[in-house]
DNA sequence: GCCAACGTTGGC
DNA sequence: GCCAACGTTGGC
């Protein structure tokens, strides 16, 4: 049975329309850099798992859509990049230090879900992203938790 | 723009 | 291997 994950990203830098507006409507994940989240994608992340897709560092945040695993870990070949932003100078091609997959756009809700409404839902509470002071920006959703989300989304 | 939270780095 | 300093995330 597939699974369910939250990513976050900066409408600003890539929203769900930028991933919509793709060719094929798909893209890599790339410029994740926190071992946690790298864990879950690199090991975890599998062909077909839902992810719900949200808007970080905006007013509301909050989740507005979901896309699919279209393509599992590889790396990250940005790290590899010394113009990149997301460079990193001890990573090699023989041994890479971060990973992403690809992913394809599935759903815009007809409305974002914000950060303040999740944080009142029940059933939400082990939620890493309405911890206090949570960073993650790659974590799991129980498929509880996934079914809750897209209920209150879609209306 | 501020700043709390927290992950990472590097000196020892 | 500890931990202070530092940098980043991300809500507010």
């Amino acid at each position: 049975m597939a699974a369910y994950w939250l990513v976050k990203s900066e409408p600003e830098v890539y929203s769900i329309d930028h991933l919509a507006a793709e060719a094929e409507q798909r893209a890599h994940w790339e410029g994740v850099r926190n071992y946690q989240a790298r864990n879950f994608m690199r090991d975890e992340m599998k062909l077909g798992d839902g992810v719900l897709f949200y808007h970080s560092n905006t007013k509301p945040p909050g989740v507005v859509g979901t896309a699919t695993v279209v393509r599992e870990s590889y790396p990250d070949h940005t790290q590899f990049d010394s113009n990149s932003r997301y460079y990193d100078p001890k990573a090699t091609p023989e041994s890479p230090r971060w990973f992403m997959v690809d992913l394809a756009f599935a759903e815009k809700f007809p409305r974002l879900l914000s950060l303040d409404e999740m944080r009142e839902m029940p059933g939400l509470e082990n939620l890493p992203l309405v911890r206090r002071g949570n960073r993650l920006s790659v974590m799991p959703v129980s498929p509880a938790e996934w079914k809750a989300i897209l209920r209150a989304a879609r209306g």
